[in-house]
DNA sequence: CCTTTGTGCAAGTCGTTGTTTGCACATGGT
DNA sequence: ACCATGTGCAAACAACGACTTGCACAAAGG
C-alpha cells in the first residue's frame, strides 16, 4: 500500500509546493535562486521544498552550465487523482463519471 | 493560497489513513474500536488518525447511543482533484480532457 | 448495582519537517 | 587572475506528527 502516493501528497500539502508547482508550470524551467527571490524563505529552504517536489516525482532537476533549473513533471499527479477519483466514485456522481473517463482512456 | 487543500492533501498523504478512508467507503459507517481491529496500531492513534481525516472534510463523526460511527465524506476529494487538474493541464492532454470535465460541470 | 465495552482527555516519547546560518566549491565575465 | 553569483553540504532548532500508556467517564445488559 505504499507507492508514491505518499511522496506525491505529502509533497502537495504545503502551500510554498504548490506555489512552486503553479509556477514552474506557469513560467518553465527556472533555478532555485530565482524562485527563492520572490518568496520569504530562503534559498535553500526553497532547495529542500524542491527535492520534496523531487523525491514524488512532480520536479525534474537539469544542470544548465552553473546553473541548477527546475521543471515541473506530471505524471505522478495522474496516480493520485486517480486514487482519489476511485475512492469517490462511490459517493459522488460527477466523480464517478471522471473515474469513467480516466479507466475507459 | 492557504485553503483546506493543505488538510486534504496531508490527510491523503499517510498510508493508513487513505486504508481508513478506503475501508469507510467500502464498508460504510463503523465506530474507531472496530477499525482498529484490523490494525496493528491502538484505538488512540486510530481516532487521531480520523481526527486528521474530519479536519480536512473527508470524514464525519455521527454518535449513536455509545458509540461514534464514522463516515466518508466526498466534498473536499472534488476541490483537490481539481487543483491537480488545473496544474496538469499544460502538461497533458489526457489530464487537461478531466479538468474541461470537471469545469464544464 | 456492577461489569463490560466504547469513548475522551492528558502527558510523554520519538522521529520528521521547515527553516536558518555558515562555509566551501564551481563557473562565467571582466 | 579575480570577483560576483549560483550551488552544495552540514549543523542546529523549533514545531509538528504518529503513537503509546494510563485513567476517568458514559452507557448497555445481566
Amino acid at each position: 500500500m505504499n507507492d508514491g502516493l505518499d511522496a506525491v501528497f505529502a509533497a502537495l500539502a504545503d502551500p510554498t509546493r504548490r506555489g512552486l508547482v503553479a509556477r514552474l508550470v506557469r513560467e518553465g524551467p527556472t533555478t532555485a535562486t530565482d524562485l527563492a527571490r520572490a518568496l520569504p524563505i530562503t534559498r535553500q529552504a526553497v532547495v529542500h521544498h524542491l527535492q520534496a517536489l523531487g523525491e514524488a516525482g512532480l520536479v525534474d532537476a537539469r544542470r544548465s552550465g552553473r546553473e541548477v533549473r527546475y521543471r515541473a513533471t506530471p505524471e505522478p499527479l495522474a496516480e493520485a487523482v486517480g486514487w482519489m477519483l476511485q475512492a469517490g466514485a462511490r459517493w459522488d456522481r460527477r466523480l464517478d463519471r471522471l473515474r469513467e473517463r480516466v479507466e475507459g482512456g
